[in-house]
DNA sequence: CCTACCGATCGGTAGG
DNA sequence: CCTACCGATCGGTAGG
């Protein structure tokens, strides 16, 4: 057993590349960008740094590969698990539930890297901007579904909920809640009436 | 003029240490931790790195002075806005529009410092997160005299808010809505009854 | 506040 | 995949 992850999320890639991709992966979730080093990702490959370069072209790229895989993959769930749901505000509960649990997940490539774009340089902050455009307008369209109070901007209404959705690895700790409870928990607060349809009256 | 702020956040600390202090604070919310070096800070300040450290210490008790104290400024506007309200829904939406507007204002301390607690060294994050507990617990009293729909979990819904308002600078645009107006957006998300109260029957 | 420097670390490369 | 190295940059210091 190499690696934790077992997924097969880069089908046209090497065994020995997947392996390598899915350390720095765990790396940049942890330390962040500018705080995992190619020295440390070729540490924990049971290699030196320079000879990562055989495998990637350069940090920024092998950084750019791992976002953009992890947002097509967590995109990918998310729109499944919206899927099977019909009613606009228990399609957004399904949405926030699997991002959580995404989100969440140790063995998921996804967790780490929607934020600190202010950490990688310019032209890359640039590359994954763009690319995050899938994820905003899916959920514009669920958010547009939605049946809200007509004072409510739904410019506002959809960072906010990104955001939200964004920041629970900073300050979920497991034990007392499941991921899928976090997700209800904040699906509850931005669909009110879906609370008070479920609240005993 | 040596610097747009205009504030005396610091009081037992000469002029030019005040400058330095700010232009700091500057470069460290629009670069992060680590993307801000000492030479940085001495270019905009017209010295050498080497020159700063008559005025500090170390990089590392910079940055702790810098957010203690920008946490300190933002928790003391926060709380004079909520004392003049006594409804606790109106209360914590004086604390969301306040807190939006420090956020935001670019002459503000403390717009940066809240988060990217990844890219400091462990010692560091530790006092930072230590620090925090006053903002929390203020908030913590604000969540706790609302009245909520039971099923919703105060730690969960205190976390979620304070997330929220963290990541304003993320996403917000200036132009179309005031900070005041974003403020009072994400407290009708969280006061989903306020909405009503104030929604035409 | 500068000169002049330190040891460490960084991303990356040539050549095998 | 390693050896051996590059140029750049980092936080920080001694001595004036």
């Amino acid at each position: 057993m190499t690696s934790p992850f077992s997924f097969a999320r880069f089908s046209n890639v090497s065994a020995r590349k997947q392996e390598i991709l899915e350390i720095a992966a765990q790396l940049f979730a942890t330390k962040g960008y500018r705080g995992t080093s190619i020295r440390d990702i070729g540490n924990r490959a049971g290699v030196l740094g320079g000879s990562l370069y055989h495998h990637i072209k350069s940090k920024n790229a092998l950084f750019v590969e791992l976002h953009n895989a992890a947002l097509d993959a967590a995109a990918e769930r998310i729109e499944q698990a919206v899927a099977k749901v019909h009613n606009p505000a228990a399609r957004l509960e399904a949405a926030c539930v699997t991002f959580v649990e995404i989100q969440v997940d140790v063995d998921s490539l996804t967790f780490p890297m929607m934020s600190d774009f202010r950490e990688v340089p310019d032209d890359v902050r640039k590359e994954l901007i763009a690319r995050r455009d899938r994820f905003e307008n899916f959920f514009r369209r669920l958010v547009d579904e939605l049946a809200l109070p007509p004072e409510i901007d739904r410019s506002v209404y959809r960072n906010a909920l990104l955001a939200q959705l964004n920041s629970v690895p900073n300050w979920y700790r497991p034990g007392r809640l499941s991921a899928a409870e976090i997700g209800r928990q904040i699906a509850l607060i931005f669909l009110p009436d879906e609370a008070a349809r479920t609240r005993p009256a």
